[in-house]
DNA sequence: TATTGGTATGAAAAATGTTTCATATCATAT
DNA sequence: ATATGATATGAAACATTTTTCATACCAATA
């Protein structure tokens, strides 16, 4: 069984390591939304919003939808809850405490 | 439920978001290695692959073990298969022929 | 202790990714 | 056709990550 890791994957993955993206995801689980109330929600500027949504809707993590004259954003949440419910089993089994993201006291 | 999405998740992320680390990975999956057998095996330099290999032992998904005077590195199999198995089922189902990491004829 | 095989580390260089800014586009209504 | 509200886009500025290079470390042995 191939999952033909070293292609598709890190372009996957990039997608969601990024705290912005990770915002806009996080605001999203909440329901969908246009670009605008995505970046007054999160107080960030519409053009960044709009980059960082690309980013998420290539890989088809969010996706968008025409209604009326503006577009909205929902999240595939059939792709994204799973992920993070395994990333929080793993968190949970394999980093205690508090799993530093930088400077662990040694390897 | 929360998972706190913007805390530590892209830092997991991050670690899977390179192609090198995901070398690495793909290879960890034939059987453990220590630094110098996958720096031969993927053509590159002991430091590179040591300074990767940080990364992903600091989510675990890697894990180190003292074996004799070297040090071997096997892949956490409990979290990534399911990983990876996850991401397979969202490519083949959300992106059909070849879901372009850059350049989408249009958004 | 000196040597050897194996490994980690810090810092600079190189490569990528992210944000900003100004502007273009697009659909709808007037 | 023009105006409006909503959104996308390219390119430069800025920031972060990755790789390289030189070197230090560590455990075991002679």
């Amino acid at each position: 069984m191939k999952y033909g890791l070293s292609e598709a994957c890190p372009f996957f993955f990039a997608a969601l390591s990024n705290p912005t993206r990770l915002a806009v995801v996080e605001l999203l689980r909440e329901g969908p939304r246009n670009v605008t109330q995505i970046s007054k929600a999160l107080g960030q500027s519409q053009s960044m919003i709009s980059h960082n949504l690309q980013a998420l809707v290539r890989c088809r993590f969010v996706l968008p939808e025409r209604r009326w004259k503006e577009r909205v954003y929902f999240l595939n949440r059939e792709t994204l809850e799973p992920l993070f419910k395994l990333v929080d089993c793993h968190v949970q089994t394999y980093c205690p405490k508090k799993c530093s993201p930088r400077k662990p006291s040694r390897g």
